[in-house]
RNA sequence: GGAUGCUUAGCUCAGCGGGAGAGCAUCGCCCUUACAAGGCGGGGGUCGUAGGUUCGAAACCUACAGCAUCCACCA
């Protein structure tokens, strides 16, 4: 027997220990049909937040829901080095102690990264068992275990063979905090406030000056030109002159190029080929020289004059003033434009000359691009989220894939000691003849392999072979780019099959106001105080039915506390079916042909809630679903027949019936209930007689077609109907609900046995079927009516009848503008005309009846 | 500049061609042995604005406004 309150701490506790200890979650029963997914590794950099509860528990609920449903049902956990962000926190932690990656070296840095991982990894285990993750742990992987780093040797080397990986010297991204490069998408641009400097260039062999404008003065040392647009007449006459740079003193042609804009600062353009890319294009083009003026650390270099050995923003701040001092700085504005921010660092990022390894995105992309358009292609719910990746390939660039990290997959690269022979090879080389190249693969390298390399390609394992392509795949708007994307054209260039049939997009989780979590605001929420708090169960269904797929959705304390109340609520059902049933009790089978009108009722409203939430689930829609189970559980399940019983249970004759119609009923409501809330669900589960050993072995709920009745649930929504309106009307006259009432019904019951419940709900003495209604207060129905003799305060009733009145006048209204209305019954359904006729008939008793009885008032 | 999403009850959000819904909040009555973390009953909305399509629009189309997000560019 359940106790009177949920309690979530107790519920809890040992649980998810016993489910391991089973070896529930372990996949590979081959005599069934494989469904599988992969986790979104979370990064080893820290504790997990709500994104990664959001990020999983719908995975669990999948894997939960397909086992139950006769799958042999894979999850495939793991976590992520996560390269750069871990580096970072590693770093940071050095920082502390007062001491340098480049103090320890590569080594000894690793060791310390290592032991990170190992704190981190146990924290993560740790949530994954609260949040009750039924992952599958003999098969657990990291990105930067053995068989991951083979893969990602394998797919480095190959493409390299294919020609679809490159060492290339181009402008990228530069982190001067972190001193490494980073592709694109690592990068935040962000409005900054900043200055843009207008300065006065002087034409050689003349007394004139052209104005140009910069945002980053200390770049102007690797200026090699300046631009004009051709069609720009005030330029004209200067075009193939020469103006002075005032940063250096060095001429610069002035060159005409249709890039320039000539709305933009003064149509006068500087080019630095080795610090922006669009510069970087003109110089290629024209053939000028690429002057870098930065160091990795974005100190300025030895072609500085005095400026060497300066940090960037000093420098600019002293050139500035010594331009300025020249009389030869004609204005500063003040600017709001975008600057690019590291993602990890937050320092500015400099666009910067740089020998790094790309991969050729475009074959890829297209090839994506191509099975996007096929049959066989990923699909995304929401659709919509198809065109991101789609658009996102249609415009991608080469990806720079180096990091100058010691965090992460080295690069397979080597080179001869003498000659400088560049070997990619899988195997390592002699290190005697080979240096290894010192930079390691950006951590979506690696990524992208996941959902077969967790598999064991590329070897051609039992578990790549049965389980591979993974059949969905959960994961936030925000990571299409990052890993979705890598994913798809890694699987489908190395397996020729995409890695998932369907990708799922959730929203983000945000905080009461709507704002991001984030650790600058302070408003992050940690799961395990929620869990604390509300219990794991209530964060689970909390996080995944108040969510819309595809939209952002906010955290809301009372919303768990709104599913603390439906699981006590449910809780306490399973309680009180308890208590009918007794010790002991034995459930028996149900004859669905001699049950009682209620109990078919309740039963085909229970069919009809398995096939819906049954629908949602399959769709993966977990709000949709779990919306239509709430609904049954609160109107028709307790309050309606739950209710019901308890007048059933003291008649003679009925009881065995009805304690196996509560009985499968509560039961399968705890089944259905259960993916969501595994904790509670057990609980109740195990609570209930005769049952297996967890929840875990059971099965879901069944549509029995024997017990579809939509016959019954017509005959007791008569009874529910006229009880509602029973005591509608007391409440409308002023009357308490337990006043005592007199309810006549005639000519005949609607069924029989129903007079029990209209007076137990109505607090009728007395209820009578005759064949002649009497006077009194009328209630019309097809075929029969109820009257209600009671003690009235007429005033009170005029009242009320009057506002009936209007009511059935507004609807009667609508209905004759809609059925006199030609173009409607010309072109409206036939069901829907028929159906509107059939309201106004009834809408037209009841004003009937509503009319005579304020007429017999005065 | 391009794209996407959102705008519905006091708050948070469903609904997305045929009678305006939920949770919370609010008001009234009830501690009735499943549950006061509850029950019963009630109040509250010209569904952002303006046009259009349709027999019928909160829903479909167009424009506009506000909010949010993403991508690109910014010498």
């Amino acid at each position: 027997m359940l106790d009177k309150h949920y309690d979530h701490f107790q519920v809890e506790e040992g649980k998810y220990e016993k489910w391991k200890k089973e070896g529930y979650f372990t996949a590979g029963d081959v005599s069934k049909q494989p469904f599988s997914l992969v986790i979104p590794p979370p990064n080893v950099t820290g504790k997990l937040h709500l994104g990664h509860v959001m990020d999983t528990v719908p995975d669990d609920i999948i894997i939960r829901y397909k086992k139950m449903r006769g799958f042999d049902a894979l999850w495939v956990p793991g976590m992520d080095h996560a390269g750069i962000a871990t580096q970072a926190k590693v770093e940071e932690k050095l920082r502390k102690q007062g001491i340098s990656r480049y103090d320890l070296g590569r080594e000894k840095f690793l060791e310390k990264a290592w032991e990170w991982k190992k704190e981190y990894g146990d924290s993560i285990h740790e949530q994954w068992a609260k949040i009750g993750l039924s992952v599958d742990y003999t098969r657990e992987r990291f990105t930067l275990d053995e068989g991951l780093s083979a893969a990602v040797r394998k797919v480095f080397v190959t493409l390299y063979k294919e020609g679809l990986i490159y060492q290339g010297e181009k402008i990228i991204n530069w982190d001067p905090e972190l001193r490494t490069a980073l592709s694109n998408i690592e990068v935040i641009h962000q409005d900054d406030e900043g200055e843009f400097f207008y300065f006065k260039y002087p034409i050689v062999g003349s007394e004139d000056s052209l104005i140009v404008a910069t945002t980053r003065p200390e770049t102007m040392f690797g200026d090699t030109a300046v631009f004009v647009n051709p069609k720009d007449k005030r330029y004209a006459h200067l075009v193939g002159k020469k103006a002075i740079n005032p940063a250096n003193g060095e001429a610069l042609p002035i060159m005409a190029d249709e890039y320039v804009d000539l709305s933009f600062g003064t149509g006068a353009m500087k080019c630095t080929p080795a610090h922006d890319p669009n510069d970087f294009a003109l110089a290629k083009k024209y053939g000028f020289p690429l002057i870098k003026v930065l160091d990795e650390s974005a100190k300025m270099n030895e072609l500085c004059g005095k400026y060497q050995g300066m940090d960037r923003y000093e420098c600019r701040k002293a050139l500035v003033e010594d331009i300025k001092a020249k009389g030869l700085l004609d204005h500063i504005e003040k600017m709001v434009h975008s600057v690019g921010h590291s993602e990890r660092s937050g320092a500015v990022v400099e666009p910067m000359l740089s020998k790094q390894w790309f991969v050729k995105m475009r074959p890829l992309a297209d090839r994506v691009l191509a099975q996007q358009q096929s049959e066989e292609k990923v699909e995304f719910l929401p659709h919509r989220f198809e065109n991101v990746l789609i658009r996102w390939m249609r415009n991608v660039d080469d990806w720079c894939v180096s990091r100058q990290l010691w965090w992460g997959h080295r690069i397979p690269a080597y080179y001869h000691k003498q000659t400088g022979e560049v070997v990619v090879s899988e195997t390592p080389m002699d290190p005697e003849l080979y240096d290894q190249d010192e930079d390691v693969l950006d951590t979506w390298f690696s990524s992208a392999l996941w959902p077969f390399a967790t598999l064991g390609w590329p070897e051609k394992t039992p578990d790549f072979e049965r389980y591979f392509p993974t059949s969905v795949l959960n994961t936030g708007y925000d990571i299409i780019f990052f890993w979705v994307a890598r994913m798809v054209f890694q699987s489908e260039h190395f397996t020729d099959k995409v890695p998932f049939k369907t990708v799922v997009i959730h929203g983000l989780i945000r905080d009461e106001k709507g704002r991001k979590m984030s650790k600058s605001l302070g408003n992050g929420i940690d799961p395990i105080d929620v869990i604390e708090q509300y219990g794991v169960d209530a964060l689970r269904y909390f996080i995944t039915t108040n969510a819309t797929p595809g939209l952002d959705m906010r955290y809301s304390n009372e919303k768990l506390q709104a599913a603390v109340n439906y699981l006590n609520k449910i809780w306490n059902a399973v309680r009180y079916v308890e208590m009918t049933l007794g010790e002991g009790y034995e459930p028996k089978a149900i004859d669905p042909k001699s049950l009682g009108v209620l109990e078919k009722a309740i039963l085909s409203k229970e069919m009809e809630t398995i096939r819906r939430v049954s629908r949602f689930m399959d769709r993966y829609e977990f709000g949709k679903a779990s919306d239509v189970l709430y609904d049954f559980v609160y109107d028709d399940f307790c309050s309606t027949y739950l209710e019901m019983s308890k007048v059933s249970m003291a008649k003679e004759g009925d009881q065995e019936q009805v304690k196996a119609v509560l009985y499968k009923v509560v039961r399968d409501i705890v089944l259905l209930i259960y993916p969501y809330c595994p904790f509670i669900g057990e609980e109740m589960y195990l609570s209930l007689p005769k049952t297996k050993a967890s929840i875990m072995l059971e099965s879901y709920p069944e549509i029995e077609k024997a017990y579809v009745s939509k016959a019954a649930e017509r005959k007791a929504e008569l009874l529910y109907t006229m009880i509602k309106d029973a005591r509608a009307y007391k409440s409308g006259e002023g009357l308490a609900p337990n006043a005592a009432v007199n309810i006549v019904v005639s000519p005949k019951a609607p069924f029989a046995g129903m007079e029990d419940y209209l007076s137990r709900f109505t607090f009728a003495k007395k209820v009578e079927f005759k064949p002649e209604a009497p006077k009194g207060t009328t209630f019309a129905y097809d075929g029969f009516s109820m009257v209600i003799e009671s003690d009235v305060d007429e005033g009170k009733l005029k009242e009320s009848l009057l506002k009936e009145k209007e009511t059935l006048k507004a609807e009667i209204d609508r209905g004759e503008r809609m059925l006199g209305n030609p173009g409607f019954l010309a072109k409206a359904p036939k069901e829907k005309v028929a159906l509107e006729q059939e309201k106004l008939e009834s809408n037209k008793n009841k004003l009937q009846t509503v009319e005579d009885r304020l007429a017999k008032l005065g």
